[in-house]
RNA sequence: GGUGCCUUAGCUCAGUUGGUAGAGCAAUGGACUGAAAAUCCAUGUGUCCCUGGUUCGAUUCCUGGAGGCACCA
């Protein structure tokens, strides 16, 4: 490992300002940012995702924001390997680069890695997902049981995703899940990691996220849903935002109340990523108004 | 002013023929290996409006009061 490469991460919820700090520490220390933020990367959904502004992205150089359409097929996996390719880039000119972004499996795809599982089919899946329409869950666990008995016990059953993604890759390979997992023990990154997390309390990040919900309406994000409403099932746009406003075009709800959803949906967002931000112990919080100053210092002498 | 109805969890309400109570939503905690802004799991200690009475025991019945709603004046 050669220890003067250094990528520093900030986490934290969403609307909690990582936008802004990012850009303070890409300018101090030189640096470009990497965004791990799994629906910023769609052109299409510019408001609802909060996408720096211009000024911002002009301020601090960005990768992965907007660089996909809504229509490309686009997993962690895919993420993990062009983030690690772009920071051994960016580590020839500077030994810093910031990783900044809200999804929490995102980030740690890059910073620790992911098991190496086989591409298979998305036949298997859209067959599988069928199944559970039809047949119900209890017959995909059944499978389950007879193909991968170690991911039977181990993975939560009850949930249809996971189980899903288990069967496909036991059906894919013809081995079982829990045979990828811990294969190739997180190849060792060559670059070092510093954590920042930005926290705040419950109520300030309530209040900030109910401001920002209120602005993305001022600023358009009703046409924005509206453009791409006749694709609203594509996975891109299982997203808080755009699936309340979905519900509103279809005339299930009132715009109104379609708002307050959007606002309901997005501190559940945050209450989720502080569960998987919490469990990190080697992520230095700090206050989401301290100054950027404390933070750098933080980071110089965690340098040396 | 009169009559009737209402007052129980953050909200909307149910309920206890008298043995201190429970749904939905909200909220909170947790999980997370290619859908992750996704998906899933778990969690209900509240002066049952206040006061006095009856009773072994009152949120429940009775008296008085306060607040709300409706109708009549």
């Amino acid at each position: 490992m050669d220890n003067n490469k250094y990528v520093i991460s900030v986490v934290g919820t969403t609307a909690i300002g990582k936008t802004a700090l990012g850009i303070q520490l890409a300018t101090y220390f030189n640096a470009e940012i990497i965004s791990a933020d799994s629906r910023q990367f769609f052109k299409e959904m510019e408001i609802g995702t909060a996408v720096p502004s211009q000024e911002e992205l002009t301020a601090a150089k960005h990768h992965f924001i907007q660089n996909l359409s809504i229509f490309d097929n686009y997993s962690v996996g895919d993420f993990e390997k062009e983030a690690l390719t772009k920071i051994a880039e960016l580590h020839e000119k500077n030994d810093i680069v910031i990783l900044l972004g809200g999804s929490g499996l995102y980030v740690d795809a890059v910073l620790k890695g992911l098991d190496y599982f086989p591409k298979v089919t998305p036949k298997i899946r859209i067959d599988l997902k069928k199944q559970l329409a039809e047949q119900g869950i209890k017959h995909l666990q059944n499978q389950l049981l007879k193909l991968d008995e170690v991911s039977y016990k181990n993975i939560e059953i009850s949930n249809p995703q996971r189980l899903i993604r288990a069967l496909e890759i036991c059906i894919g390979t013809g081995k079982p899940y829990a045979s990828f997992l811990n294969k190739n023990k997180k190849e060792a990154r060559n670059f070092s990691t510093i954590k920042i997390g930005l926290k705040a309390d419950r109520e300030i990040i309530y209040n900030r996220i109910n401001q920002r919900v209120d602005n993305m309406i001022e600023n358009g994000l009703v046409k924005e849903a509206k453009s791409v409403y006749k694709h609203k099932d594509l996975n891109a746009l299982q997203t808080v935002g755009y699936r309340e406003l979905f519900l509103f075009f279809d005339g299930e709800i009132t715009l109104k109340f379609a708002i307050e959803e959007i606002k309901k949906n997005t501190r559940r967002f945050a209450k989720r990523q502080i569960t998987w931000f919490k469990r990190d112990t080697d992520i230095q919080w700090f206050n989401y108004n301290d100054s950027s100053l404390e933070i750098i210092k933080f980071i110089t002498q965690s340098r040396n």
